[in-house]
DNA sequence: TTGTATGCGTTATCAT
DNA sequence: ATGATAACGCATACAA
């Protein structure tokens, strides 16, 4: 009575071929094998309709071709498309994702990362919100977006470039006075860097500049109110806006609707992100755009990279900017109009 | 010589507390033990910083508290919701997602299962497009939208009274001609029901419709096609279209700006499945809401029902219709106009 | 109550 | 080239 209806192993088919168990794992592993047994142990595979027990392979061979992925979460077309390029980047590796969702919370995130540990991954690409986050020594860690020192390498855009490139657009758009939004965790340093880039930018550009830096507990109002505050006479005094995320570039289009400034005619605007609709459509506002399927590509190699002697703290990869919509370009892209 | 600098295991954690293999089972899986051996136990288990190797436990109990989730991506909204949620219920259960973003390709759904299978995962929720998927007997499988018949149990929307709900909105709203727009895979029978739904509620209301189906393959300009050939006088003969999916009414949206026809003046459009940007802000249009977070529970439970005998063939959840901007009503909603 | 021994499915090291 | 056997880390039936 050894035998319920489970799954067949490696076992079940060295008796079904009559054969020993170890020439069945050189054949399942493409050892050399005698020809006559190839064909014998590849039958009896066929017909029991055996497959390998990765976890026994796992726990014998301390891998498991498992890499997890912690982001806030999956619904924000920002993340959800990290986490597809990081996919398919772990696939041409042949490397599983496990795909954890921690809601920006420390805690959770703590909470994935000894599962993760648990499970034995082979490392983690964390996009994470704790700065001290407890990691076993041996378990590989790269993050993204977030330097957390003490050799573990960060792999981030261009920040500073991007903001750079942003307040250049801008001028060369025919802005004069500008300003940057900034909402979101002041922890997280690297996001930072748009700031200085583009206050770099604003001023070997001559541009005059304004900010206006949110925490997250702070309600979205505060940037209606502060925007409200620059309207004069009907008329708002920046005529560009630079916003730290695509997302909350949205939301400020929609707030500028409200108070009758119509984009890009009276204010142009540029986000951050390079965020699609569908991930594949248009984007949802001119922006900066972050090289995604390179940030994940890069990720995936500092991760499994076996000598990790030569770890770099910080990758930054270029970004490029695209139009969407909400910036006054002379090219004749005015058909394509959104929001 | 047998240590490396690896994990630590039981079998350390037992010798550095000076207790047996067992003991250290005991206090980890929270059975009955003496006091001082389990303090004992418990300090050397913070000492060497220990954790189970759930590949172990995985090995011996034959059940690896992880389900693979099949989703064609993981960029489009509606996708990535569902994947949100399916991954919230399991968590619920304490299990963990494995995320296979198949591009909905059979033959790499089917690599995906052959894959999850050998990870031994304890279940498998499809979304799949391959009507005869390998799957292995004992494997608990759940799909949802697609019926495949023979034994596996389908969570879907209640596509037949979504599409008779979009019919009566219209005509609520003072449609008297409207149209029924599809594109994508006819193997996929539940979301056909969208249409027989709607062409009944369209019989029931006594409004005339007409309908427009279009192969995966064909091209998206054939709608534009369609809707301008039903253009006289630069009238357009609707007043009102349900399309498919939200994807869909987001691009004849825009192709009904290009040929001047105002949303929802002259036309309103409805679509399904109700997609948020961001996961969480606005609809992209009018639209009849799948109840995600319910369709995700129902999957999670079924798949993890232990008396498999009472297996439902098919379950529809209910379906409610939200305003997004693309419907004229009565209601004062116009401050929130999309598009 | 605590310790010991066996087996889960696989791989790898041995003899043969 | 092939077959027997030990070991991976854990859980558990059984013995103490």
């Amino acid at each position: 009575m050894k035998k319920e209806s489970s799954t067949p192993t490696m076992k079940d088919v060295a008796r079904e071929a009559g054969v020993a168990l170890g020439t069945v794992s050189k054949v399942v592993n493409g050892l050399p094998v005698g020809d006559s047994y190839k064909t014998r142990v590849e039958d009896a595979i066929q017909k029991l309709n055996y497959q390998v027990n990765s976890y026994a392979q796992g726990l014998k061979a301390n891998k498991t071709y498992t890499v997890a992925v912690l982001i806030p979460n999956i619904v924000d077309p920002f993340f959800s498309a990290l986490a597809y390029h990081i996919n398919t980047a772990l696939l041409k590796q042949k490397y599983r994702m496990l795909l954890c969702c921690t809601g920006s919370d420390s805690t959770q995130e703590q909470e994935y990362i000894t599962m993760a540990q648990q499970n034995k991954v082979d490392g983690i690409i964390g996009l994470t919100y704790n700065p001290k986050l407890v990691i076993e020594e041996n378990t590989p860690f790269v993050t993204i977006d977030r330097s957390m020192g003490a050799g573990i390498p960060c792999v981030a855009s261009d920040n500073f470039a991007g903001g750079q490139l942003a307040a250049e657009k801008l001028a060369d758009f025919g802005c004069k006075n500008v300003a940057f939004l900034r909402i979101g965790s002041s922890l997280s340093n690297e996001p930072n860097k748009r700031k200085a880039g583009f206050e770099n930018g604003c001023l070997s550009r001559g541009l005059h500049y304004e900010m206006k830096i949110l925490d997250d507990s702070a309600p979205y109002e505060e940037f209606e109110k502060f925007l409200s505050e620059h309207i004069h006479n009907g008329k708002l005094s920046f005529d560009g806006i630079f916003c730290v995320t695509d997302r909350l570039a949205y939301s400020v289009i929609q707030t500028l609707q409200r108070l009758r400034q119509r984009v890009p005619e009276d204010v142009q605007v540029i986000g951050y992100d390079g965020i699609r609709l569908f991930g594949n459509m248009d984007y949802i506002c001119s922006t900066i755009v972050q090289p995604l399927p390179e940030i994940a590509e890069m990720c995936v190699e500092l991760l499994l990279r076996e000598n990790m002697k030569t770890k770099p703290p910080l990758i930054c990869l270029p970004v490029t900017y695209a139009y969407g919509g909400t910036t006054s370009e002379n090219i004749s892209n005015s058909d394509e109009i959104q929001q």
